[in-house]
DNA sequence: CTGAAAGCGCTTACAG
DNA sequence: CTGAAAGCGCTTACAG
């Protein structure tokens, strides 16, 4: 391994210097300066970045920790993430957890070990016990946390996006086509966006909202099918880009065209929707990834104390060709 | 920051001993062992993982360079080998180059920069000179390199698909079909397969084998509408994912109806292919992640030379129904 | 503009 | 079974 002492002594001058030279520290002669660097890419040579974190007490690298392993949405902020923050001169450091919360407790601990400066993690939290030792440990810990899509931590920065605000716009884009029947299928916690989009046009749900989270993808295939038997609905509303795909199979299962037959909306964008000119209720993943990039960036300045914030962002209708006007009644 | 030392003030013993016992290194008296445990959980120790890397000279550190963002095959590699590498203790950092040789040398340097112990990468040369920069970094660097997928350098460690084998797999299930007029579409490197199993049939390909590599999106879209109107092939055979997604939607603008009006078969398989009961040539992903983590293990051991290798994986046919005998001719 | 010394938090011989 | 010392490769005062 070639070292700072190696370059020194090529270069006539001490490791200090050299030191200096590549962090463009206090002022170098230039000779001294070029020197060094002829040196030092004849050698190969480039600072240990372990030996300058320990140092420094700072690793320029952020850790990622996914919980959806096979949603393409997190490999677009990963990616959107890393690109920003590798201009900056930061790392990232990505780990699965596969959902399960001993898992994520466990990669914690890791990065925290691995002197990460910001852990970015949906918390996933099945018990009380879960929500204790994640939150004591991150009073205690030197790192920053940030809440990535869910926040079951109010005090802890947060950037997510606004799930009811965007179930709400999807409700009201089917109740205005004239869609009153509409089949929801999804996570519970969107049902209040649902319920205002109702209020709103002075309307009750006709039919009830229909809560699958936690249910495997079988049993969920079952449930719609059934739901989709049952109520009649002339519009579904999936609310989530899994449960979409799911939809999707059992309304082709039930030779059910769409939007001939039913109407069909999709939370969460995907390229598959996309290409089947499903409309759907889009997330501006771009601009909460910058945004993050933007927060990691100000802890570097913003010595000690950070005020923990929420940020929300507004997800969007985009219109393709699933959602018809309802004549049917 | 709590350190070793501290723990070992208050446990009553050396900061020696304290990095013994958590490395469950030599044999340490069991009441030490928990007075050292007890005193690091409360105060919420754990060794720093830097120091440790920098004395070790050993970060258990791997560097994962992608090229491809966007393809859904690299989240699935990624995941896979993080899962089991992190049972190992390893760690992983993720970049992306987006296809773009300079910015992957400048990740490389980083990388090197942070002491990893294996870079995976998909070399990315666009001239000579990218090739020899790379070519010498490799062979000037402790750090082992990993060729995936594509595999420029024959002397260095290579994992990839045996694509050819995949498009000899895909045109033999079509010509068994009886389709004679196979449009293929997509990069060059996959012709030979294509060749091959004409030959097999003692058939001469009637279509040229429609070479897309490197074509703009837009670019491809008209290539393939062009051809398909031109040469009116009875099977369609797109070589990679997101051609596969262009052809889809040329087909379905055209109101070509699969399998009725044309057959249609993918290589690279993917969610939405499925979903459509698009037959597809798949990929054994798992298996090859598993190989690269089995290789990056047996590392720790062979602590020496390590003769390079090359693995390929051969593909498999997926059928589903996109592909129907053809009656045409 | 440059260098010698100290130290980041560990681990590794060496010694007992 | 345990400890004191040295050192991994840097950076940071301190001094000149």
């Amino acid at each position: 391994m070639i070292t700072s002492k190696d370059v020194a002594k090529l270069a006539g001058v001490s490791h200090t210097t050299v030191s200096r030279a590549f962090r463009g520290d206090a002022k170098i002669k230039p000779e001294t300066y070029q020197r060094i660097m002829n040196v030092s890419k004849e050698l190969g040579y480039s600072p240990n970045r372990i030996a300058s974190s320990l140092r420094q007490k700072n690793t320029k690298t952020i850790g990622l920790i996914i919980s959806h392993g096979f949603n393409p949405l997190f490999l677009k902020i990963t990616h959107r993430i890393e690109t920003e923050l590798a201009i900056h001169g930061y790392h990232l450091l990505i780990s699965f957890d596969d959902g399960d919360s001993d898992k994520q407790w466990n990669i914690i601990q890791s990065l925290a070990a691995g002197q990460v400066n910001v852990i970015i993690f949906t918390p996933l939290i099945h018990s009380t016990a879960d929500h204790n030792r994640l939150y004591s440990l991150i009073q205690h810990s030197p790192i920053r946390f940030i809440q990535l899509i869910s926040n079951p931590f109010e005090d802890i920065t947060s950037f997510y996006f606004d799930d009811n605000y965007g179930s709400y716009l999807g409700t009201r884009h089917l109740l205005s086509n004239g869609h009153n029947r509409i089949l929801m299928i999804g996570g519970i916690n969107r049902v209040e966006g649902y319920e205002k989009a109702y209020q709103e046009s002075e309307l009750t749900p006709p039919i009830k909202f229909s809560d699958l989270t936690g249910s495997t993808e079988e049993a969920s295939y079952h449930n719609i099918k059934e739901a989709l038997l049952k109520e009649k609905p002339t519009a579904v509303f999936s609310v989530s880009e899994p449960l979409s795909y799911i939809t999707y199979q059992v309304l082709s299962d039930l030779a059910m065209q769409i939007p001939s037959d039913i109407s069909f909306l999709s939370f969460d964008d995907e390229r598959w929707l996309q290409l089947l000119h499903i409309s759907a209720i889009g997330h501006p993943v771009q601009a909460l990834s910058n945004v993050i990039v933007r927060e990691i960036l100000s802890y570097e300045t913003s010595d000690s104390e950070v005020y923990p914030s929420s940020t929300s962002f507004k997800p969007f209708l985009i219109e393709r060709n699933s959602v018809l006007p309802n004549n049917k009644q």
